[in-house]
DNA sequence: ACCTGAACACCGTTCAAGT
DNA sequence: ACCTGAACACCGTTCAAGT
C-alpha cells in the first residue's frame, strides 16, 4: 500500500472514532471525510460502506480483549477466575471509553461480526482455556461456559453511555461476575 | 377521536410491529404506510416521526412488564425473590418474542423512553417494593438495587435475536438472576 | 377532522475525470 | 495506484389539495 493511502485510511478511522463518539446516528460520511481531510471516494476506495468501517473498530477492540485474556493466562490456577473478571473488567473499561466502537457493536449487522471473525475465534479460544483452568479449580458456577462471556460483554455494553436513570454499568458488571463464581 | 383514524392508528402499530420484527433497519415508512392501508401523510399525523412509533411499542411493553411484577406482588414474602424472577423471566420470554419492540429498545434515542416516561416510572416503583420485600426476606444479593433490574434487562435484551455463536439468552437471564440473589 | 401522495430534503454510494 | 467531488438514488418528512 502506498504511504499517502495507509496514512489516509489511519485518518479515516481516526475521524471515524472521533466523530462516532459524539452522535453516532448523526454521522454522515461527508463529515468524515470532511474531518478526515480526504474526498468521500477515498473512504469509498478504503471500505466498502459504513459498516466496513464500523467492522474495523470491532475487529481492533477484539484484539485489545484478546490482550487482557492473555495476560489472565499467567495468572496461577487458584487465581484463574480472579484473572478472568479482571480481564474481562479491564476490557469493559476500555469498551466504556470508547463510544464509537460501542456504537458499531450494538448497531452493526452481521457484517460488522464477520469482519472480526479472526479475532472472535482467538476470543472464544482464550476464553475457553481460562474458563476450564478456573472450572478445574472449582472456581465458577456450576453450568458455566465460556460461550457466556461474550453475552456477558454484550450485555454490559447496551448499558454504557445510556440515558437510564441510577444506571451504571460497573454494578451490571459486577452482578454478572458474582452470577459466574462458584458460591 | 373519530372510529376511523383510531382504527387506522391500530393498523398502524399493528404493521410496525409485523414490519419491524422482520429486518427492522430496513422498513420504510412507505412500506409502512402501504401495510396499514394508509397514506404517509396518514402516519405522520399519528406519530410525529419514527422514534414516535417505537416509543408506542415501548410503552406498550413496559405495561406488560408491569403486569408481571404487580402479579409478583401477590407471592408471600419467602417467595418474593422467585417471584421477581419469575415476573422477570416472563417479561424477558414476552419480549423475546417480539424483535419490533426489542429494536425499537435498542436503537431508541431518549424520546422513546421519555414516551414510556410514566409507565418506566411505575416499573422502577413496583420494582423497588419487590426488591425491598425480597432484601427484608435475606433472598438477594447484598448491595443489590432496584436500579439494577432495568440494566438486567437492557442486557438480556441486546443478546436476543442476535447471530452469536452458542448465543442463548435464556442462559444469560439466569446468570444475572443468580448474581441477584442471595448464596 | 382526517386522509392522500407528489414533492422536497437529506445523506449513502458511485463513477468520470484528474494526479 | 490513488484521489476528488459532482451526480445519483433512496428514503424520512412535509404540505397543498381533497373528502
Amino acid at each position: 500500500m502506498r504511504a499517502d493511502a495507509r496514512r489516509n485510511r489511519e485518518r479515516i478511522l481516526a475521524a471515524a472514532r472521533e466523530l462516532f463518539a459524539g452522535e453516532p446516528p448523526e454521522v454522515q460520511m461527508d463529515d468524515l471525510a470532511r474531518r478526515a481531510g480526504v474526498g468521500v471516494g477515498t473512504v469509498y476506495r478504503h471500505f466498502p460502506d459504513k459498516e466496513a468501517l464500523m467492522g474495523e473498530l470491532v475487529r481492533e477492540r477484539f484484539a485489545l480483549f484478546n490482550e487482557q485474556l492473555r495476560l489472565a493466562l499467567d495468572a496461577p490456577g487458584e487465581a484463574s477466575a480472579d484473572a478472568l473478571a479482571q480481564a474481562l473488567r479491564a476490557s469493559a473499561e476500555g469498551l466504556a471509553d470508547d463510544a464509537a466502537t460501542r456504537f458499531a457493536f450494538m448497531s452493526g449487522g452481521e457484517r460488522v461480526f464477520a469482519h472480526a471473525a479472526l479475532e472472535a475465534d482467538e476470543f472464544m479460544r482464550l476464553a475457553e482455556v481460562l474458563v476450564r483452568r478456573a472450572r478445574r479449580a472449582g472456581l465458577l458456577a456450576p453450568g458455566f461456559r465460556a460461550e457466556d462471556i461474550p453475552m456477558m460483554m454484550c450485555g454490559v455494553c447496551s448499558t454504557m453511555g445510556r440515558p437510564g436513570p441510577g444506571w451504571d454499568w460497573r454494578r451490571h458488571f459486577e452482578l454478572l461476575i458474582r452470577g459466574m463464581r462458584a458460591r
